[in-house]
DNA sequence: ATCGTATATCGTCGTTTTACGATTAATCTT
DNA sequence: AAGATTAATCGTAAAACGACGATATACGAT
């Protein structure tokens, strides 16, 4: 039940559009929207799992995976030496309501 | 090891991927996004309206128009002095249904 | 303790975005 | 014809993006 980021600044305002807008960009790459099809595919996986299905460098991921994270569209856990990556289906789900509110 | 950009993958993945980011990409911008909401509110309205309701220059509206008019989410018609911008429902559509299908 | 593997981060470089003011082009109004 | 209004475009500067290789860090295995 976390109703989460909807900070409702003015009465009978929209959706805040800050928020859409920072997942939009967040989304706003091919290789991201792959990242997050294959996340939703496969439910989880390693860093090195998407490194192998992406034609770019493993920095270059690295680096989409950091900006997925911080839109929260993505978590990432440690384990041993990998990092873990999981689709958060609840902001998935946020994006698709704003999305639908549009 | 240098990774060209964009060979072959397979068609139909990609093309959706790179529309969809497309599309994203030009949501990605909080002044767009608002855009979007107001001429979907009144249908329909010139450019000095749009201008008149950001807190922004008119040419930085002029060009986040243009963009908007790129990804096709938008169409201008020009009417005398004036630009009237009309929201393309069918291509918002297209957005939701493929945010859907995230 | 050392080595290898897996990721993250750093530094860099070229491109794109965002913003603005100034200018131009097109159309009204007078 | 002259002037006003509307919008697009140009030029520019600062910031952000996207990509890479190199380096650092953390961990598991030897």
């Amino acid at each position: 039940m976390k109703k989460s980021v909807q900070p409702e600044t003015h009465p009978g305002s929209r959706m805040d559009s800050d928020v859409f807008a920072k997942i939009c960009k967040a989304l706003a790459h091919p290789a991201r929207i792959k990242i997050i099809e294959h996340l939703k595919a496969i439910d989880q996986c390693v860093c090195g799992e998407i490194v192998k299905i992406l034609p770019l460098a493993q920095s270059t991921v690295s680096q989409h995976l950091k900006c997925l994270k911080e839109a929260g569209l993505v978590t990432g856990e440690v384990e041993g030496p990998c990092t873990c990556y999981c689709l958060d289906r609840e902001m998935l789900k946020q994006f698709k309501k704003m999305a639908g509110a549009l």
